[in-house]
DNA sequence: CGCACGGCTATTGTATACATAAAGCATACA
DNA sequence: TGTATGCTTTATGTATACAATAGCCGTGCG
């Protein structure tokens, strides 16, 4: 019933994205084997014109890949397409950190990012950190990457980090669920948050290189994350897209 | 007549595709204005569906934009976007360069980008170099650069750079032709040639940082080519997607 | 017993018809 | 005369029917 209410005043495109989205996610629909229209029309509820449309979007996304004889079937990935992924959007972000250092920025357009590292700040004064903690530590993280990445004001680069953060486990806050159940997490935390801190500094003093360099470093914690999270079998099913994760074994 | 040899064996949509990419950078579409699904049909020969599958991957690629009320426009590009694009894609081949670099190319790997920079080599041993140089090095050109990126032996890498290429002005050979009427041409394909061939020194020798800072200012020479290309007045029309542009005075 | 060829089935790609919503225009009122 | 409202028209979004092709299974031959 949840369901129901986003079936008016949202299209069927949409909302057959969202829907085979979730099933490529949550791994109901396994990588590797070809996704047939017919089955995406019973479970969507959408006719196969918007199916179409939305697999074609999810190709462009990146969770599909397009079978040479006509048809879509999921991508699966390897530990090492993660991290490149993840190392790949802390570049960009680096490139817009770097921007917005270069090109100046003005005090009023970097109060919205100052308070949203006090907020994490405040969250992160709590120990140990709740698990609620933690859910809100990812829509703030989330909104200081968003933050970051337009105070570049360079549509194309936003407009490529945003592609390359479509990916979940690519995405700025992918592994923080992951991480809470880590030993180290706290640890973690507030190591990204001083990265935060930094990049907020080199920016206001026009530090470009520096900037650039944090994002970078940045985006080796998640990939750290990442690793911890993979050996630490115990909790592995938080890590996002798992079912789309292949595995030596595999 | 030329047109119909693609008829068969090709896709109703990627006939379409290609038919829309054509007339966007022809000008024939003009930015901002919405496209006329129905124009389309009659334009393109394919029906409505594949045109609207087409306009989808148009506006993936970067070329169009989503109307909020529904369709699609042209989009507008100012000199900044293709720069930034520019140096973005110039990013993305220096983190290509460095995973090389870093993760180690065997000798046989090394050797098809090592026959093209010979190639290019040859191509520039003639003084004043010819338009069919030009046109030849466009080819090898953009065969070093595919050539690299793969040397990165990442495929989510691979992916982003091809997408970041997509746009003609910020491939790597968009501005080559259009450099060709400069007076600097021939000095600009001897330093971006010593760009490639320091890029292949530095990877061959594992020096990851220098193979990264060779390929993006390998870019800052292309955003260079973009300044000098866009004041020489004269050459304009050597400019890739020149409609797409939108110039102060517009 | 294995491989190849042929027919059948199921799935994709395309075309078109329909419904809904947006945009433009005309008219009426302030 | 300008603005607002309602209607008309046209465009987009969706559903479905059709055609062509790819994959699969069975049978026959080597």
């Amino acid at each position: 019933m949840a369901e129901r209410e986003v079936d008016r005043s949202v299209s069927q495109t949409v909302k057959a994205q969202l829907a085979l989205r979730d099933q490529i996610l949550s791994g109901a629909l396994r990588p590797g084997e070809r996704i047939s229209e017919l089955q995406a029309v019973e479970t969507t509820g959408a006719s196969r014109t918007p199916v179409r449309m939305a697999l074609v979007r999810l190709e462009e996304e990146g969770l599909l890949e397009a079978i040479p004889s006509g048809g879509f079937m999921v991508k699966a990935f390897s530990e090492r397409d993660i991290s490149d992924s993840i190392e790949l959007r802390g570049t960009l972000e680096g490139l817009a950190a770097r921007f917005a250092a270069e090109r100046g920025v003005s005090a009023r357009e970097l109060e919205p990012l100052k308070e949203c590292l006090a907020a994490i700040d405040e969250l992160l004064r709590q120990v140990p950190i709740s698990v609620d903690a933690f859910s809100a530590y990812v829509t703030l993280n989330a909104r200081f990457h968003a933050l970051l990445t337009e105070l570049s004001r360079s549509p194309p680069l936003i407009r490529q980090i945003d592609r390359a953060s479509a990916l979940p486990f690519a995405s700025p806050s992918g592994f923080v669920m992951a991480q809470s159940a880590l030993p180290e997490a706290q640890q973690i935390l507030i190591i990204g948050q001083e990265h935060h801190r930094v990049v907020i500094d080199a920016i206001e003093n026009r530090e470009g290189a520096r900037a650039e360099a944090i994002m970078r470093e940045h985006a080796r914690l998640a990939v750290r994350n990442l690793r911890l999270a993979l050996r630490n079998r115990t909790h592995l099913d938080l890590l996002p897209a798992l079912a789309l994760i292949k595995t030596a074994t595999d």
